[in-house]
RNA sequence: GGUGUCAUAGCUCAGAUGGUAGAGCAAAGGACUGAAAAUCCUUGUGUCCCCGGUUCGAUUCCUGGUGACACCA
């Protein structure tokens, strides 16, 4: 199978310089942005997700920035529908298409594509969550041991999300999460070039410190403070809003005292350090990621230009 | 100036009636297929402030010193 087709996937860990980068290849190759950040999405939080700005978005057409609501359900599996979608009513028109983004699971399901697994009711989830407090963890584990032996072998028994998943499925389908659980790689009709920016440790960690200060003179706090009856969203389960509202709950720091303001941003310096490392364990065994210094994009455009198809 | 308390991992501290020490946080590494900026796992040798004494053996007891804090002048 051969095509003209080429989706060119920009990513590396937060705070790299991505969005400055895309946005120059983005002129070059005359394509639009396609997002690959699960918390961009949502609208409403453009300051703490170091969305694009508004005069970005201006200048190259973007895709899945601020189109959802903070209490709207989304997952890895809908990106894909939804990307796969996209990506191929552009091809009609474009030859090469830039995505751009660190959600790292994002970009796989993109890639190679997610498992058939059924979405998981409101009704499912809250009976299994309800089970999980009342029992605990052990006996959710052996229940699912039961239900899913094959499963409960490899699982991470330690992770409530992973245990509870299974059960959700199991609970769902009446079968067995293994049965659906093919983790085959999807084959796509264009060819991917994957482009890792990386800078020093110590550089990024700058960069990182940096952007928190420039977040919070932007207006970190009022957003976060905007946003605060959605709480309880998956998407506000995110570096920078959950260290500030532990700041209006007047929580207690190790030393008894009442959380500060500097205090919470230091805490979002450091959970988003840590969210970096995570995406360079993750991106590291991705053999087929070809990495360049984000100022690069000489050597960047010439690497894309030779392995186009 | 006097008296008292403290001095242990990058930080906050715990601990052994003397046999060279641990927690939390940080840091580093890892996992990851429908909530992923989520969720979870692994990793702790550090002159136990310094000099001397007692002792088979002291970081632990004693003398002195240095520093911090508190109270009294």
């Amino acid at each position: 199978m051969t095509s003209t087709k080429n989706l060119v996937i920009i990513l590396g860990p937060t705070g790299v310089g991505k969005t400055a980068t895309s946005l120059s290849l983005a002129g070059y190759f005359h394509s639009p942005i396609i997002s690959a950040d699960s918390r961009q999405m949502y609208a409403d939080i453009p300051i703490g997700t170091a969305a694009p700005t508004a005069q970005e978005l201006k200048a190259v057409k973007h895709y899945f920035i601020g189109n959802l609501k903070l209490d709207q359900y989304y997952s890895a599996a809908m990106y894909e529908t939804e990307a796969i979608a996209l990506v191929t009513e552009l091809f009609k028109e474009h030859d090469v298409l830039l995505v751009t983004g660190g959600s790292m699971m994002y970009i796989d399901a993109l890639c190679y594509g997610i498992d058939d697994i059924p979405t998981i009711t409101r009704e499912v989830r809250q009976a299994i969550m309800e089970q999980y407090r009342e029992l605990g963890l052990e006996a959710m584990s052996e229940i699912l041991r039961q239900k899913d032996p094959e499963y409960y072998r490899i699982v991470d028994r330690k992770n409530p999300k992973r245990v509870l998943h299974a059960l959700e499925v199991c609970s769902m389908t009446g079968g067995t999460y293994t049965s659906l659980r093919k983790r085959t790689d999807a084959k796509r009709p264009f060819n991917i070039i994957k482009i890792g920016l990386t800078i020093p440790r110590e550089e990024l960690y700058m960069r990182i410190g940096q952007r928190v200060d420039d977040m919070i003179a932007a207006g970190l706090v009022e957003e976060a403070r905007r946003v605060l009856p959605y709480r309880g969203c998956n998407s506000l389960n995110t570096v920078g809003y959950k260290e500030l509202f532990s700041w209006f709950d007047g929580e207690l720091m190790p030393d008894g005292q009442k959380w500060t303001l500097e205090f919470a941003i230091d805490k979002i310096k450091r959970s988003t350090r840590i969210y970096s490392r995570k995406q360079m364990t993750w991106f590291k065994r991705d053999r087929s990621i070809s990495w360049f210094a984000p100022s690069d994009t000489d050597a960047i455009i010439g690497h894309i230009q030779s392995r186009l198809n």
